[in-house]
DNA sequence: GGCGCGCGTGTGAGCGCTAACATCAGCGGG
DNA sequence: CCCGCTGATGTTAGCGCTCACACGCGCGCC
């Protein structure tokens, strides 16, 4: 622009060399003293960072990515749909990954077929992320991370158990089924003798578990176990159900597949005149926000999301360190309240 | 591992020569071909992308990077407390840049103060990113952008009034003052002659977004403002002023500063024996899941987080290109449902 | 029919950094 | 008293890519 003869055409960052110039020194003592290279004279290594603060200087992430060939980067994906624990997880993953020193990239995809997670990876690879953790814990998401030889190690942060995939392929997650049971034992000490079970959708590893916790735990107290209806995790599916369930007569306790769908339960039954806990017994599962201001007070299963992200960090760099997979598997806490009692007396 | 002597050591990756040789080109053609430059054969294009194929190539990013000086990778800061509209709109945001070729690093801080904005900031610049959006609408980030010479465009993600920052922080927001006029209005076209409006956290942009726009929507009508509360934005505070209402003599209508605190102010209302809408009417903001399946449906406001993120990445795109910043404002639309009503005659 | 031009391609340099090796003091032991 | 070793620093060579330029060939034009 300015035609001065001389000027810097354009004013580049400071580079190492120009923090070298200016501290009498050589770039690679600068580079030791960034790198906390123990053998730099305290003097040498003041007069380095001085240099660096007057020049703002920042080094270069891109050279030194390509020179290490290491990107400090991690790459998550997760799904588009805002749902309470994804949300959580990611949050809490990335707190966890910049405590130790690891960028995180994230993708957000709608659907989970091959095609679109194999973009998701590649969108990764491209980038050279050192590893994956993919909080989209449906069916075919391990299915497609099988069917993709990924290079880096990969986090599944899932319910319990491990998807029967790749070896590369690590997972973490919190005891759903656990969970479940626990909710489900919950309304069978209270002297319920039935439990219906509101499912969410099968191609979720989550409301797989939770379904079978259910049935586990109807098993051993010997309840009775109605065949579930499998619906999404909304809370419109919650209130269509709801409905269906009071007109075609009430059963005295249904845990939901999450707190979504308590909502549109509770609501069904208010709308149908039925009481909870007095008539009808609800629990939900995840306990988001809000869930202890239901109409009335939601009694679900909390989950532990901030601890999740980080095991799955915790996993991935183990991976990356060449340790063995952990399997971490979290509990998952049944939080009573007052939308469960005991059933009304005959 | 193995000793076998002339074996190599590491298995690197192939590199752009490995493709060339394969191919019997030079590695410059194989960069014009994975840059789409036109002058290049169409039979050797094809030699060139099989060679690729067969190795399974992969271009380096960081020295790409290093060379164009451009990381293609953007930074978002957002909340670590997991809000409907903060995550839709980071969510919103990721699609849209990946849309358009960019990677979406995410950094996320539970407290605005000056030195942990500083520190994602410079989390974000050591990663070289080539923009910065940030969901975090508080007052004091806003300040604390300002005092950070940030070298590359920063856009905020907040309410409609653009903040009052530095030249090259440009805003992007839903037009929340419109929005909660709207609300307002609506009650008072029911007939209220006096809407108390429940607040949030007036350190938000939002929260004073929304609190103008009642303020402005009640003087133009000439209804009753009572100076309102100011609460954060959980439920538990709807709940509990919620309470206080109800024991000091309710209103016949109140406006929520979110759909939380009206959530809270349901139950409250609910367990004093109020009833919704008849006795009041209630309205909240940001019509977020299970809005609608609310104990009465929850009249509310909706924004279009999506449109937001694709927004803030237009505008950060057009920033980088050199565009003047656009100022855009979204709107935002009242949904009515069950939780008002005319107040009950006198 | 020679000259120029543009298309397709190759060559060389260098982005900013780290790793490996080279260097050069100073110091203690045989 | 010199050798070798250690600590502090400098020197050199790439990492894998893009950019600027060089080059040769075939075509159209006067």
């Amino acid at each position: 622009m300015t035609g001065t003869p001389g000027a810097p055409a354009v004013r580049r960052p400071p580079a190492m060399s120009d923090v070298a110039a200016l501290a009498g020194v050589s770039h690679q003592t600068v580079s030791r003293v960034l790198n906390d290279h123990p053998s730099v004279r305290p003097e040498t290594r003041e007069r380095v960072l001085a240099a660096i603060a007057e020049l703002g200087y920042r080094r270069n992430s891109a050279a030194r990515a390509l020179v290490t060939r290491r990107s400090g980067a991690l790459g998550v994906v997760t799904t588009s749909s805002v749902h309470h624990g994804p949300t959580s997880t990611l949050i809490g993953l990335e707190s966890a990954a910049r405590e130790v020193g690891y960028y995180v990239s994230v993708a957000a995809i709608d659907t989970f077929d091959g095609g679109t997670m194999r973009g998701a990876l590649d969108h990764f690879l491209d980038q050279a992320v050192e590893g994956i953790a993919i909080i989209a814990p449906q069916v075919d998401v391990a299915e497609a991370v099988a069917a993709f030889d990924v290079p880096v190690p990969v986090v599944s942060v899932t319910s319990g158990e491990p998807v029967p995939g790749p070896a590369h392929v690590v997972a973490v997650g919190v005891d759903q089924r656990e969970g479940a049971r626990a909710a489900t034992r919950h309304l069978v000490d209270l002297g319920h003798r039935e439990v219906v079970h509101l499912a969410g959708p099968q191609d979720w590893f989550d409301a797989q578990e939770r379904l079978a916790g259910w049935r586990e735990a109807c098993a051993a107290a010997g309840v009775a176990a109605p065949e579930p209806v499998e619906v999404d995790w909304s809370a419109e599916s919650g209130y269509r159900e709801g409905l269906r369930l009071a007109d075609a007569g009430a059963p005295t306790a249904v845990f939901a597949a999450n707190d979504q769908l308590a909502l549109g339960l509770l609501r069904a039954f208010w709308e149908r005149g039925l009481r909870v806990p007095q008539d009808v017994s609800v629990v939900g599962f995840d306990d988001e926000a809000g869930a202890a201001y239901f109409v009335p007070p939601l009694t679900t299963v909390r989950q532990d999301f901030p601890a999740l992200g980080r095991s799955a960090i915790q996993a991935l760099v183990g991976a990356l360190a060449g340790d063995p997979p952990p399997r971490t598997l979290l509990p998952a806490t049944l939080v009573p309240r007052a939308s469960t009692a005991p059933p009304a007396a005959r």
